[in-house]
Formats: C-alpha cells, structure tokens, sequence
DNA sequence: AGTTGAGTTGGTTTATAAGCCGGATTCTGT
DNA sequence: ACAGAATCCGGCTTATAAACCAACTCAACT
C-alpha cells in the first residue's frame, strides 16, 4: 500500500483501485472504503474501512466549539463516502462530484494515486507534480495555526 | 552489506542486486525489498523490508497536519515500491521511472550502489563522485528547517 | 583449459488496466 | 404520471506493461 500511480478515470469518471493495492485489502479483510476530503490541500483521502473509524471517532471526539476543530469535523467527516469492496471483480470507486471538484478533477481524464501506507491520496496530476518538485499550489486551503488538541493528530 | 559498487542498468532499466549482499539477504531471511527516494539528495535508497517497517510505521505515526511532515511522508512513503527474489534466487530490480529521474538516472548505463550496513543508496555515478569529493550538487532537495519531532529519526 | 557460478540479455507469457458498449436505474421537466 | 434524458453500473475486449524464464557471456577459481 505504498508507492504513486497514475491511474485513468473512466469517461464516468470511475476509478479502478490497481491490484498491488486490492490485494492488501483483501489480505487485511478490508471490504469498504472511505473516501473524503483533504483538509489541507485540494486532494482527497481513501482510508480502508478500519482506518476511518480510528480516524472518525477521534475527530468525533474533540471538542466542538473551537472553529477549527469543527471546520476540520464539516470537510472530514462531512464529505465521507463509503464504497463497497468486490473481492471477485475489481473496485471501481464513483468519486462524488463535489469532492471532484474540490481536487480539481473535473474534466480529468488521469489522476495521481498514492499509497500511503495506512491511506491513499488522490490528486490532480499537475497538482501533485507540482508538490513533488517543491511548488507551490494555486489553494491551499488549511493554512492556520492548529489548536494543541489537534497536533498531535495524522489524518 | 557495506561497500561500495558500480552496477548497470539494462535497457529496461533493470538493477541486478550483487551476489555479495544477496547473500545477506538471504541469511536474514529477508525475501523483500523496497525502494525509494531518499528526501534531502537526488538519490535512492533500498531497505530490506524489516527495516522498511520500522521506517515508515515511525513516519505514519508522525502528526500529519505538519506540512513538513507530509513533504517526507509524500517523498518516503509515496514513492516506495516492493521488489522480491525471483524463483532463481535472482533480484532484478525494476526502477519506476520516476523514481530515476528523481535521481538523475535517466539514459544512464551505470549507477553507484553504495552498502550503508542496514540500507543501501543507490546515486547516479557522477553525482557519488561529486560528493565523495566534497563537491557540491545541483539539486539538494530537503533544504529546511526540521521540527523537533523528525530531528531524531534516521531514513 | 575446464568448470562453475554470476551477470546480462531478450523473448514469451501472464496479469492488469483502460476503453467500449449495452442495459438498468434514477432524475427531471412537462 | 409519464417520457425523455442523464447518470450509473456491470461485463467484455483489447492493448500494455510487468513478471517469468531460459540461454548466452563473462569472469574467477581450480
């Protein structure tokens, strides 16, 4: 569940999860995705079904009157989508339009996928090249000082 | 699994892993190995994947909203990839292409495989020599400020 | 010099991904 | 409520890329 892809939406805008990675699923009993928004950078994230609950309940958890704890709660926890996992055939994930459209993916026939050990990231092509060779990006949308409470946190 | 080689590529870009550190390998028991860019130079280094264990589930752990953080989490654990001995006993490691461009092995025949006891780094030969000798290189990538957090860790 | 093991190479096979298409379902507007 | 359109979903086919395998070359050691 490591390493980067460039993986082709279909012209639903459908994407395939490449076997290396469908495999560490099925070997870990993973039968669901989540899928939802980044809360720093316009890309989106894919945990296994597990993942997100660790994930989920710990963001559930904090305290929600501090804006940023609940700006961050409304882009995670708000735009989550789950996808059923076919072992037999493969997995075709339908990303949301709205998520689309927050990781500037309208009309983009290729994405970047990338495997992060315990989650994957999506980008815009160019986007993540960019990233990759240290530039910087037209949106960055989390760009605050963060609360003690959050910190210590990976998403 | 110290010491220092010249190692060529073939014309798909293959690395053979020396006999003498197979060997190595072998005697751990170690069947896997992963590769990938090395955060502050333009090289690469391969680990035996015990040791990539540890690695990235220390780098996993670490908070996630740190955009430092993310930078050695997208350069480390989004460019690994996995190789294992083939049924001859044999390593050919394929290098993905970006990961050669990143360290400047594009139309390269040869490269400098350098044994550092529990990694290997893989330079392009040029670019060994330059810094065996003090010179300084184009490209060094990691040029900032490290939190406290990863200023102990060693990739 | 002959033998053995390692390195290198290229062709073959297999696995995988991407495009294509038809059918089903939902949505919308009248 | 109905018709048309748009969206969604699954299977099939083709193209591509990676894994496999086997033969050849080179070098070292006896």
């Amino acid at each position: 569940m490591y390493g980067f892809n460039t993986v082709s939406l279909d012209q639903k805008g459908r994407l395939a999860i490449p076997a290396k990675y469908r495999a560490s699923f099925i070997q870990k009993n993973e039968t669901q995705i989540v899928i939802t928004k980044d809360p720093q950078y316009p890309s989106l994230k894919i945990y296994p079904k597990s993942q997100w609950l660790e994930i989920s309940s710990k963001l559930e958890s904090l305290q929600g009157l501090d804006p940023i704890v609940r700006n961050l709660q409304w882009t995670i926890l708000g735009n989550a989508s789950v996808t059923e996992f076919d072992p037999n055939g493969r997995m075709l994930v339908l990303i949301p339009s709205e998520l689309r459209k927050y990781a500037e993916l309208i009309n983009e026939k290729q994405i970047s996928l990338i495997g992060m050990g315990n989650k994957f990231e999506i980008w815009n092509v160019s986007n993540w090249e960019m990233r990759q060779t240290g530039g910087s990006l037209a949106t960055e949308i989390l760009d605050v000082v963060l609360p003690e409470s959050i910190k210590s946190m990976s998403f």
